[in-house]
DNA sequence: TTGAATCATACAACAGGATGTTGGATGATT
DNA sequence: AATCATCCAACATCCTGTTGTATGATTCAA
């Protein structure tokens, strides 16, 4: 790599981590571009050299932990369910926790959970692509419903300090998918 | 009322209503008290007479919209499945769709649908509370499955033009709930 | 290899605009 | 008539984004 190349790849990244921590313990809203450069250690002008404004950083972040199509493994029987990833799903969530928890939490972006979803929904559609039995439009709602499941509870589940234990965590994702939320309760 | 507590009111109303046909818009932060004040057709400096800043009316928004104990309808057996209150979710959702549509979408706020949840949490859990068979721990999980599937589902279905008719999105539910993702699909 | 031209990086300073507060005018309540 | 609430105008402060400039890195012809 150039060293022109390197220094400004470190200076981007520097204000990405800046933004970073403040962003984990504040509203995006509430940040400057004066907290984000005092923090790295540059001049407020040197910011935009990188970014167009607070959102562009928090967008760049976003758009990098987005998977494209060729990074996730191909659904494999056996390994998945019935063509709904969930062990991907769950292994992608957990390799980007740090990121993930935040972004998908109470403080994130809620634009953000649609671009994940949007990024696997093709992959699940694929598995079923030439399957003419599946009505296309019931397959939406049903890709919707588990990925808004599966993010609500990978969400909640960083968000416990006493956590499940992670096998039992997959054991009872995987339970609640094969066989329903009904057969998981006690009939009352 | 007072002639003076009916200025108030409505001075406030027309703040709310101002503030609401601009987040319907734009992202929340774009929105500038000048822009709410010259909507409602008042001074800027009214406004802080109401609310501390843009946010604030958001929250007030959002915590009118979010029902209390009482004001559910209890779970009954037969309308609702094996205590989760799956019917009286969607009606919830179908009486507020206006505010509940934009809060939970893509430009809303994830705290809403955490607010949101916590607020049903609560009464489902009592229907468990005397069911010593039920793990605790693994039914708030449980809860924040089917919660976080059912928000994600309405909002895909509000997003949609052309929308799956009501009734067939009602069965496709309870048939989700009571017998999981998998079976509503072919094997692969 | 050298040194001049070119380009990228980082900064200081400025204008424009948003914010939140203060003090006063108007009109309702007691 | 006295008091109080509502609303507004104006002000000081702060944030934003742009412009012009200095410094240092890269390139290429001699």
């Amino acid at each position: 790599m150039n060293r022109r190349t390197a220094i400004t790849t470190q200076t981007k990244q520097n204000l990405i981590d800046a933004f970073w921590s403040l962003y984990c313990d504040m509203r995006i809203e509430k940040i400057t571009i004066k907290d984000i450069t005092n923090k790295a250690g540059y001049n407020r002008g040197t910011f935009y050299e990188y970014f167009k404004d607070v959102y562009d950083v928090l967008e760049h972040i976003e758009n990098s932990l987005i998977p494209s199509l060729d990074e996730l493994p191909p659904i494999t029987i056996g390994s998945d369910m019935c063509g709904m990833p969930t062990n991907t799903f769950l292994e992608l969530y957990e390799k980007n926790s740090k990121y993930y928890a935040v972004l998908l939490g109470d403080g994130g972006d809620p634009a953000f959970a649609s671009k994940l979803k949007n990024a696997i929904k093709p992959i699940i559609i694929q598995e079923f692509a030439n399957k003419p039995t599946v009505n296309q439009k019931e397959l939406d709602y049903v890709i919707e419903y588990t990925l808004s499941a599966m993010i609500g509870m990978m969400s909640y589940w960083y968000r416990q300090t006493d956590k499940l234990p992670s096998d039992q965590l997959h054991e009872l994702i995987r339970k609640l998918t094969e066989q329903g939320v009904t057969r998981q309760l006690p009939a009352l």
